[in-house]
RNA sequence: GUGGCCGUAGCUCAGGUGGUUAGAGCGCCAGGUUGUGGCCCUGGAGGUCGGGGGUUCGAGUCCCCUCGGUCACCCCA
């Protein structure tokens, strides 16, 4: 692009109309779905203080090396929000909600400094709910199973469902010990770009598509194994409840999440009508120690996101939910000098109907073509005879039927009889 | 951050080995039909060929730099 133009911002998209339409209408069917499930909408800030979401992931790309931080005015070091729950979560914190447990979703923008390419953007949009105050492994499946319903009632067919259980934080740290001890006696044998990350996160490793590190990793320590007795029951009570709402799912002792705040439940849903790397279209998990991490008490949590724009790649590329048609119903066509539609246009509005009209005083042949783009189903004329008569013609764009002319103050009764 | 590919009208793209005023389709505006859309026909508007520099008598075309887009890696929604 020329130096002198400006364009949107590398990685950030303009949504238009019709496509805005589509993203319109997936947000109020996001909210009416988890709404009759009792959550309530929370709005959040887009930025917070840096230690906000530095301190829930510190061996995590997200909040190390992708963050949009800046300084503000005040000196205070603040970041636009990577991902949405740790904001939920300080709202929580910060304003204690009465409920056990409290039900919140959440829209809105996360930000991360990454290179765009098909389904990533430095700026994306997640739908999501969590639901803070209460461990019942129930829980777990409502959200799963809420999340699984949600995809199901867009349309969307070809998607899987992968869940693992990270245990107690005590189970995660353990493991991740064992895993990185084991890791770093073979770490030889990996891929040369992966053994720094076994001193960083060793369980970012299990998450590597480099054959050789998967070659070792095939047979490493499983979490499964390092998980309590409690921990193994509770996740058994997760999938047993998943198996009874008949959510087809995948065990997969190695899903990683890209947060680390994870304990107990994790999953991600992938779509597979989405070639490439960027399938995944949303997920989430279990973070009973997150609130203790912001500063609040010992509180149980999960919730999940799930991204719009991947969600509208995944409908689109299985052709389901399409962008509505926003037409109006009714077209004014003026020719005589435009008076007569900028009144009646505004009487139409006020009334309750969906009426455009021409500008700039058109030919009527011009201003018919107008109606005709417009998507509208019925043109009112006006012309000087129906000027003369305070009439108007009214001629349907839809059907081939003679039209009629009928009295101005007859118009609107005669409308809403037709529409 | 690393690598591949690509930047010509609002959109999708043509423009052999450099050669007169840069083209098409779609879209837009208008006319054909002086009161009637869709189909058809005709015309018009719209481009510093992403930007800068270089080679050359001459660059959309060749070279360098730069910016942007895109795809993949990394990572993730």
């Amino acid at each position: 692009m020329a130096d002198s133009s400006f364009t949107a911002p590398s990685g950030t998209h303009d949504v238009l109309a019709p496509e805005s339409s589509r993203w319109g209408s997936l947000v109020a069917h996001f909210a009416g779905h988890v709404g009759r499930a009792g959550y309530g909408l929370v709005i959040s800030p887009m930025f917070e203080e840096l230690g906000v979401f530095h301190r829930v992931g510190e061996g995590t790309d997200i909040v190390t090396k992708e963050m949009y931080d800046f300084t503000d005015k005040g000196g205070r070091h603040m970041a636009l929000r990577p991902e949405g729950t740790a904001s939920i979560v300080r709202a929580y914190v910060q304003h204690r909600p009465v409920g056990s447990p409290w039900k919140a979703w959440y829209v809105g923008p996360n930000f991360r400094y990454e290179r765009p390419q098909a389904g990533r953007y430095r700026q994306h949009h997640q739908l999501g709910i969590e639901a803070m105050g209460a461990d019942d492994p129930d829980l777990d499946v409502e959200v799963i199973a809420l999340q699984a319903d949600l995809y199901a009632s867009l349309g969307l067919r070809q998607v899987d469902l992968v869940v693992n259980s990270m245990g107690t934080a005590d189970d995660r740290s353990s493991y991740t010990e064992t895993l990185g001890a084991w890791l770093g006696e073979r770490s030889d044998d990996l891929d040369p770009a992966d053994r720094p990350t076994v001193a960083t996160n060793p369980m970012r490793v299990l998450d590597s598509k480099r054959a050789a590190t998967r070659a070792v990793t095939d047979d490493a320590p499983r979490i499964d194994e390092s998980l309590t007795t409690e921990a193994r029951d509770r996740f058994a009570r997760v999938l047993e409840g998943l198996d009874a709402l008949g959510i087809e799912h995948r065990v997969e002792p190695r899903l990683v999440r890209g947060l680390d705040y994870y304990t107990h439940t994790t999953f991600e849903f992938q779509a597979r009508a989405l070639e490439g790397a960027q399938n995944g279209i949303g997920g989430g998990g279990r973070y009973d120690g997150l609130a203790q991490a912001l500063g609040g008490p010992s509180t149980p949590g999960i919730g999940f996101g799930t991204g719009i724009e991947r969600m509208l790649l995944a409908c689109d590329a299985e052709g389901v939910f399409p962008a509505a048609e926003a037409a109006s119903s009714i077209f004014i066509v003026d020719v005589v000098d435009g008076t007569h539609a900028r009144d009646l246009v505004a009487d139409l509005r006020r009334a309750g109907l969906a009426a455009d009209r021409a500008y700039g005083g058109r030919s009527m042949k011009s201003q018919m073509k107008a109606a005709d783009r417009s998507g509208a189903a019925i043109a009112l004329i006006i012309g000087e005879d129906e000027a003369a008569a305070d009439e108007v013609t009214v001629r349907d764009l839809r059907h081939d039927e003679p039209q009629e002319r009928i009295a101005l103050d007859t118009v609107i009764d005669h409308l809403r009889k037709r529409l």
